[in-house]
RNA sequence: GUGGGCGUAGCUCAGCUGGUUAGAGCGACAGGUUGUGGCCCUGUAGGUCGCGGGUUCGAAUCCCGUCGCUCACCCCA
């Protein structure tokens, strides 16, 4: 057992070869996928006022009541660590004038809630999304679920399902809210205590209540766009049409409300049937935020990444070959002159781009030669004093143990000649 | 914040109802080949049994507390 000292904080984990191999393929397949997509990268801080969190997504929300990491900093100014993205991203883009209000941007980067870990729930945890701004439009919606589906696709997930649902316009939701308080209350002795206290604070939130007797009482209610405008209902059957026509499949939750005071009209969630009690791996909506007196429209979505690598564990499909980054020459040195030449040498090939290993103290050339075969290094040079003297070195082929005695003028030449050929020949499946 | 399960070697674990020097497999290291891997054989190192207290002649084992991990509630990505 680690000395606590030596261990991170609860829900913070150390990422690490060879489970990292995963996370960049995860980023480089979302880089590509938004380049498709026009999106350009933002980067915000961490840190944050607290308030632009509070203000954005809700002081009522459990994310900014009780899970936020809230401190002083040392100007004495409030501050939090951002428990999600939208808010940093919209502080950013709304900075930057009318242009801002129109962009596409996407992010990646680590989020902090402090809740009790679990699985697929951490402190410190880590989101790509994504936020397309500009009026509200169901071709936008229908674009960025699609962005998103394929986005899943291309990083090989195949039984993920999506949930979708609409929350109404603006001015739906305070006739909505209204509604369910006055139909609810008349039951309010059949919900759980937290819904109880919900009917007053955050009403929407009964719905989605995982209590059984809360749920039977939410399938008394009728659906919700029946408060909602005829707009409302229009907008959203648009979006169901256009996603029907490019084919993509959804399943309508009309239960599903999400968790943070912006949403509006379009929500969705998309969830994996491996994953457990944490199953929803990327979720999403339409929004509306005021920050410093202006409002900005959007939509976006942000994906887990740690649960969207679990599941891609789960299917199988995440079997990347830690051999795809070994060294692919291997240097053996029997006593420290062949060591100083050998270190020499191998900075000669690394400055040609091979990757090299070795240990440059002399230990002895079984042990050395049990790390090359360990390595996984197709090529191996051996040099002693006897190939100092005649001023050659030992190639060997790991695969099929042949030795060759080369010359030292032509060494670099040779291992770059076999090694490209091995590379073509040998990488076609690999990420290299 | 609430509840369940679990903490023994680097890793995976064994250790029966408390009994004397705490084990195995894998891994590491070394030797068997005065300078050659993947197989085989031999050996070596490595453990405050998470930590603290209690019960007992005696505790890895039983009890209490604590810390950590883990799963679930809650919430969400």
């Amino acid at each position: 057992m680690k000395p606590e000292k030596l261990q991170p904080l609860p829900g913070m984990n150390d990422l690490q070869f060879p489970e990292i191999l995963h996370w960049q393929h995860v980023e480089e397949v979302a880089r590509n996928v938004f380049g498709r997509f026009g999106l350009r990268e933002v980067r915000t801080p961490l840190l944050e006022r607290a308030e632009l969190f509070e203000r954005s997504i809700g002081d009522t929300t459990d994310v900014v009541q009780k899970e936020m990491y809230v401190f002083e900093d040392r100007g004495g100014r409030r501050v939090a660590l951002r428990p999600e993205g939208t808010a940093g991203v919209l502080r950013n883009l709304a900075g930057r004038g009318p242009e801002g209000r129109a962009e596409r941007v996407y992010y990646m980067g680590p989020m902090f809630r402090s809740e009790r870990p679990q699985a697929g729930r951490r402190r410190q945890f880590h989101q790509i999304g994504v936020e397309i701004l500009g009026p509200a439009e169901p071709l936008v919606d229908a674009e960025c679920i699609v962005l998103q589906v394929l986005l899943l696709e291309a990083f090989g997930l195949k039984k993920f399902g999506l949930r979708l649902n609409t929350r109404g316009s603006e001015k739906d939701l305070p006739r909505l809210r209204r509604s369910l308080r006055d139909l609810l209350e008349s039951r309010q002795a059949r919900l759980c205590e937290d819904c109880r206290r919900r009917l007053q604070s955050n009403v929407l939130r009964i719905l989605d209540c995982k209590q059984e007797t809360c749920q039977a009482v939410v399938r008394e209610l009728p659906p919700l766009d029946e408060f909602m405008s005829q707009e409302s209902r229009d907008y959203f059957n648009r979006l169901e049409r256009a996603l029907d026509e490019i084919g993509i499949s959804y399943e309508r939750e009309p239960r599903l409300i999400r968790g943070l005071d912006y949403y509006l009209h379009t929500i969705w969630e998309i969830f994996h049937p491996a994953l457990g009690a944490q199953d929803a791996i990327s979720g999403g909506g339409r929004y509306r935020v005021d920050l410093g007196g202006e409002s900005i429209e959007g939509i976006g979505f942000a994906l887990g990444m740690e649960r969207v690598i679990e599941a891609l564990q789960a299917e199988g499909a995440g079997a990347l070959s830690a051999a795809t980054d070994g060294p692919q020459v291997w240097l053996v040195s029997i006593g420290r002159d062949a060591a100083l030449a050998n270190l020499a040498l191998a900075t000669d090939l690394r400055r040609k781009g091979l990757h090299c290993g070795g240990e440059f103290q002399s230990r002895s050339a079984k042990a050395q030669m049990r790390a090359a075969g360990r390595s996984g290094a197709e090529l191996v040079i051996v040099r002693g004093s006897a190939e100092i003297e005649r001023g050659t070195v030992v190639l060997k082929d790991m695969k099929t143990g042949n030795e060759d005695a080369v010359p030292l003028t032509e060494i670099v030449e040779t291992v770059l000649g076999r090694v490209n050929r091995e590379a073509g020949h040998d990488t076609a499946g690999t990420s290299r």
